[in-house]
DNA sequence: CATGAATGAGAGTTCATTCAT
DNA sequence: CATGAATGAACTCTCATTCAT
């Protein structure tokens, strides 16, 4: 039970070095010793963990995906109206873009760079689905403009990766002013008009 | 005269092979032998052209997005009236994002990685001047919302971006009809609501 | 142990294959993948050991520099007389001059060209102290003559370098003989006449 | 006339960028582009007049050995006697190596390094001829000890090379006082003792 | 004669991965 | 399970040399 927790420990600390030194020199800048190092295990342990550094990566990109997917349905509920309901995921999708930084930039990282294997990508897709959902309900009920779902990720919710960027570079600072006019607009685009 | 054609000749081979093979494998991927091969030339030319690898990277970034910036001004004339000069640069850059799909996958890359110097970046946003100033206009005529520009970028500008992206991987095509959707969505999260 | 042993013989490998390479061809025509074969190890290993070509040359000489100061003092002792004391340690330099003959060569290329740290050849320095000592105390019973130390040691010690590159290059065989004619010279060179 | 002059202008520029160099960098580090530059000329010009780099600094080198010997016996005369002779070779020899100190250096180089042509090092020996005479004639009279050259070397010229090195590294600077203790230790060391 | 542009060969060094312990 | 030592392969970059002009 203790081996195992520390099992868990190792494979996590691995997992969390990834992260901070993909996003501060890139994938194929961040050699596997560094990583070893950071997760104060040897070079050699990682492969007992993982296949290889693209499995690493791969699983890494998969683990995070999935706790921002988690993160972003936790309060919310099919059976909401969908504004209400897109409300709620938007405003968690923001705050962990804009809390969990660290995590969001290894995604953003992630899905605009050939770094990740194409079938890690899709994996990873796959936990947006409620949000789709709630999409297709709200283009049947007249709510939701009848426009593809790349066009409503697009407009919607792709915004908070580029300002949680420039936010990650100093550039800006969001607060909850700030939050409020790009729920608006995100909403405003997406809706339809009246 | 033929002589220096030449040079410039190879230059750009380099500049060109450069963005094709980060894009295809990403920056440290792209060995220095790989982009001579491409280029035809020995691997020991390029130092003639750039100092270093990363000299080539930010040199490539520089030209491209000054590239990106001419084609989206080319048509602009800043006598235009603020809604119609966003729509003039707003649809030149949709061309750009999705006609010049190499050019513009390798500045997503660059904008979303550590692979490019600061000062390389800092040298390519100056370009975009003249958007910020017609935003200003807009603002002072009340025709835009009265919010930071970086926030105007994420909801007008950077959905090209994914879009593009999304189209280059295949999952989408995007034709007038998209297009039109997009500006409306695009132009509706920035202009103020009567 | 036996791991700690294997280590220590690597290095020492390193270091002989050094000596003898920098010997024959020079610092910078000795390419460190030389190095490696005639050690028997892979080039990478090299780096295991030292920080890179430099360190590597650099710890060389201040051991190799070591082993001969070692030697040079090793049967002397500060009770002896000044001339008895200064027999002792001139037979012992001639000794690993003439006989350690590798070893001399290195030293001689490090101490006449730029291919050593300046630090690195304070370090070395250090070690001579005793035969300084030595030359005090003879200035001061007024046995040595009252010269600066870099005139007694041309005089009497650097000879020895350059008839070990004579002997070394076949140009001459230094038998027991040619040996006492150089003790009498060098002796003569720095004794007070009386 | 004045274009030959101007081609024997550029063979110095080039010997004389050679020694500058070779004595700051050593052999190996000194590239044929910076020797060019040094010597304002392209770095294809230096084939015109040397066959490659080993040929550049063998003939540099036999050059500063020629121009050594030339100034060491401007002012002796074979009439001389031995005493005497020997005294203005020496003096001579000194002045040179503490004067000249650039090319005393690089024959230092030279000689204790495997950078030259074992043919070159004989061509350069060769003009030493009338001090060996010098001696032959020493030791007939019986003013000379009746050893080999290479001891008489050793003892009474070759010092000269160690105390210029070190006066380069600026451990020392040798005035008259110096030279005259210098002097009376290399004559001692080979006179006979009466 | 002189050159700048070009290059093939090879330098030092790094790193993902393995394996004896 | 975990490791540190070891490495082959591959990287970036340099340089002596050549050649069209």
């Amino acid at each position: 039970m203790a081996a195992l927790q520390k099992s868990i420990d190792k494979r996590n600390a691995l997992i969390n070095a990834t992260i901070e030194l993909v996003n501060n020199d890139g994938f194929h800048a961040t050699p596997m010793s560094k990583i070893a190092k950071m997760a104060c295990v040897s070079p050699a342990t990682i492969y007992l963990y993982f296949e290889n550094k693209q499995d690493l990566v791969n699983k890494t990109y998969i683990e995070v995906k999935a706790n921002y997917t988690a993160y972003a349905f936790a309060t919310y509920d099919e059976t909401m109206p969908v504004e209400k309901g897109f409300k709620v995921i938007w405003k968690r999708i923001a705050e962990f873009k804009l809390k969990e930084s660290a995590d969001a930039m290894f995604l953003a990282q992630c899905d605009n760079t050939p770094m990740i294997d194409e079938a890690s990508r899709q994996e990873g897709i796959k936990h947006l689905q409620p949000l789709l959902d709630l999409w297709a309900r709200g283009k049947k009920e007249g709510v939701i403009k009848p426009v593809s779902d790349y066009m409503l990720y697009a407009y919607s919710i792709n915004p908070l990766s580029f300002l949680m960027i420039t936010q990650n570079r100093g550039s800006v600072k969001l607060d909850k002013e700030h939050l409020d006019q790009a729920y608006e607009a995100a909403w405003s685009s997406i809706k339809t008009c009246k």
